[in-house]
RNA sequence: GCCCGGGUAGCUCAGGGGUAGAGCAGCGGAUUGAAAAUCCGCGUGUCGGUGGUUCGAUUCCGCCCCCGGGCA
């Protein structure tokens, strides 16, 4: 265990400790802040959009039953399936998990891949009210039967900023400009002119101790690979069929987890088990490219923790 | 040993006297409430080796090496 970048020493001392550990899928984040647990009375805080939800939770990763029992583990599995999180619900989540472990004298270590979910905790995100339940089916409806160009239409004359400064093809980014100016009246690029709010490093008291784990990119794709293997080899199939059997909303975020696509698909008969299985793969290892993009990127002045 | 066919990007292959392209894989980037999402960008190469012909060779010729297939 490298002191110098968790300072178990210092932060039992604090009021308000925390530890942070990002990393990119697969890369052993789990096993190392499981491995913090040991040293000290802790809990285990979910910072992973997918491992929030209470289904798949062998594909998503989740810890194992054993290692939840090695300490507290929370939001893991806790968001039903009718809702949906998001980065700031998340973080909201994730305070009130702090809290709680202030108050118990346990130090929380928030551990997980999703960058966004983890840098709203930190640094608050603009202030933006909920979006109306029509108007987003609305925009989503407008988004399946026109695409980018629709959106972009209609986005243009109410948020000229972000219509301009979108991308056609990125009809997530599109919709969700138009849900809030038709949600809130006012244009987002408007509202995120506004300081983020929120954020717990604005907070007095805190000792935080964060790092990016980091692994070598072969070996860790060799990870992705195998662990993927390992997933199948296991009930995953099993537990996506008894999704698939639940009529989840059909946009709802599990459903497009990484290789989740691709097992359906196998699952429909569309693809060979073999081909699904390379596409799975591939998907990971893409997905954990671009975390490696945001860790580099976002959270490039975080001290580093190279695994093995 | 002989006769064919082939050695070009990580892989499968196309091309052809003016230093080379496709698919897949891969790489870089963006990221403000779906983020495991969504999007943008990029060929990454001693064209097997070595001599020769040529102004110029990855391309043509010789020899060598390697891999298939066939005949012995």
């Amino acid at each position: 265990m490298k002191s110098r970048v968790f300072d178990l020493e210092a932060l039992g001392q604090a009021d308000q400790p925390l530890v942070v550990i990002a990393g990119a899928t697969a890369t052993g984040k789990s096993a190392l802040a499981l491995e913090l647990a040991q040293k000290a009375p802790a809990v285990i805080i979910n910072a992973d959009s997918m491992q929030v939800y209470d289904a798949l939770p062998i594909l998503t990763a989740q810890p194992s039953e054993a290692e939840r029992r090695l300490c507290p583990h929370r939001l893991y599995g806790t968001i039903p399936l009718d809702q949906t999180c998001s980065a700031a619900h998340w973080a909201h989540l994730a305070k009130n998990e702090l809290v709680a472990a202030w108050d118990e004298g346990v130090l929380p270590i928030v551990v997980g891949g999703t960058g966004l979910y983890i840098r709203t905790l930190l640094e608050g995100i603009s202030p933006i009210p909920d979006i109306q339940p029509d108007v987003r089916s609305k925009v989503r409806a407008l988004a399946s039967a026109e695409g980018g160009l629709g959106l972009k239409k209609a986005l243009a004359p109410l948020d000229a900023i972000l219509a301009e400064r979108l991308e056609l093809g990125d009809t997530q980014r599109l919709s969700r400009a138009l849900e809030v100016v038709w949600s809130t009246g006012t244009p987002l690029s408007e509202w995120q002119k506004r300081p983020p709010e929120g954020g717990i490093l604005a907070q007095e008291g805190l000792t935080l101790s964060k790092a990016v784990v980091e692994r070598e990119r072969t070996a860790l794709y060799e990870r992705c690979n195998t662990r993927l293997l390992t997933m199948l080899e296991g009930a995953a199939l099993e537990e996506l069929r008894g999704l698939l059997a639940m009529d989840v909303a059909e946009d709802h975020p599990l459903l497009r987890a990484v290789a989740v696509p691709p097992l359906r698909a196998y699952l429909a008969g569309d693809l060979t088990y073999e081909r699904a299985l390379e596409l799975a793969q591939r998907d990971t290892r893409r997905f954990a490219k671009r975390q490696l993009t945001w860790l580099r990127q976002q959270f490039g002045d975080w001290p580093r923790y190279a695994m093995e």
